[in-house]
DNA sequence: CAGTGGTCTAGACCACATC
DNA sequence: ATGTGGTCTAGACCACTGA
């Protein structure tokens, strides 16, 4: 391959994202094995080493597995998917997991405000769906989640979010719009109840709550969501395990 | 490099080894640079990719720092070992790391209440020092934090703690006591601020603040320190990145 | 300019899986 | 026996850095 590179990215990152993209269209489903590199070397017209060191990316960052003698299997997305990954909030009730029930209060069309349009990367003003939703934890209605969705990465989500019985949201983003998120960012605040909170978690006017400011990544680096979750922690913490 | 190969592992897991051996060795203080890869293949009587990958994984391990044009640098290591791996308090203004500067109010020897008792899996009532410290993000009096050590892990850490300059407490903890830490568990709430935090934190009563609570296991898995942090959120906030 | 790390190629041999 | 990924070599050109 002498020809001289127009694109300025490596070659190698350009076939980790196009073998990116066609796991996630499902090309190979869950459990399969990929093409040799052998193979995707001709496919793509590049030297093994190439498509090796895309192979490698992916397999660091949990999409496929290698096995030695065998080949490259995509790691079962999906089906086992776990939603509980990026849940940080938890009943004080210690053990039990008494369920997490979820109920939309609204799904509509807004605009991108200055923060939202910050944190996604997208320009103010930028048209995008809003939805509001009341998490129950220990079956007490505990938490108001905001979430925002710009329309030019999930056109049309609106209408998904307001189907009778819903799935979870990543799951909606990976399969409806092919956004596998691996990564969340999050920004945590005290501040008082505002009047929405009050009325909405039925609390006294004056209670602190606890804010969380999330902003979640697909796999591709590009922020696809952003997410104010509240709610006082008077029967709630926010629990982080690091190291 | 025909010789039959004697040993298990390969080349270049042994030279990262013997690599992050002669780091620690201080071989390289940190913010020096290593030999080039180059330099140390012909060191190693072997090819430049071979070293090259060992240089990574240590690069992807964050022992080392690598840029191109320039070098491989030795990231802050060894004694100073990263008391930042826990931090997750900022300042708002978002790029300046304007400094954590810290004031120890009181150093004191106290007896383990029911919470700490529980946290830290020690009899109630056992005998430990307090150290109540203020500390300041972007040269504001912002956060409090109050810790408790058993007398029967840390003995003697009051006297330590009384000197006029002391370094980070994990240090401490590593240097004098043998307990590298490696884990932290937090748990977050939103309340209303204390009389006491009230007046050492400059607040105005009924402000809301942040609390974290904190026990930090070393390697054995042993908890060693509980903790208590609180602040208003006004001018910071606690980050956390998922994924 | 020379030196660095970053990318890419085209081979080679190995240990392991499967048949 | 064949094919897989895992390791290793020995070249090449590039973009960037610093003198």
């Amino acid at each position: 391959m002498k020809e001289p590179r127009p694109s300025a990215k490596p070659l190698y990152q350009q076939v980790k994202q196009h073998l990116v993209s066609r796991v996630l269209k499902k090309e190979w489903r869950p459990g399969e094995c990929l093409p040799s590199e052998m193979r995707l070397a001709e496919e793509y017209n590049l030297s093994q080493g190439t498509i090796r060191k895309a192979i490698e990316e992916m397999a660091s960052e949990g999409l496929v597995t290698r096995q030695a003698g065998k080949g490259t299997f995509v790691t079962s997305h999906g089906g086992d998917y776990q939603p509980f990954r990026f849940r940080r909030l938890h009943g004080d009730s210690e053990e039990k997991l008494t369920g997490y029930e979820e109920k939309y209060i609204h799904t509509k069309k807004v605009t991108a405000d200055s923060r939202i349009s910050r944190a996604l990367q997208i320009p103010e003003g930028a048209r995008g769906t809003e939805a509001l939703r009341l998490r129950s934890i220990d079956t007490l209605p505990t938490v108001l989640e905001r979430m925002f969705f710009s329309d030019e990465s999930c056109p049309g989500i609106d209408k998904v979010l307001q189907q009778p019985s819903t799935p979870p949201i990543y799951f909606i983003l990976e399969q409806d719009y092919g956004f596998l998120i691996t990564r969340v960012s999050e920004k945590l605040r005290a501040r008082i109840a505002t009047d929405e909170e009050v009325e909405l978690l039925h609390l006294t006017p004056g209670t602190p709550v606890l804010e969380i400011e999330r902003i979640a990544y697909s796999l591709g680096r590009e922020a696809v969501e952003w997410r104010i979750t509240s709610g006082s922690t008077d029967h709630m913490h926010y629990r982080n395990e690091i190291g």
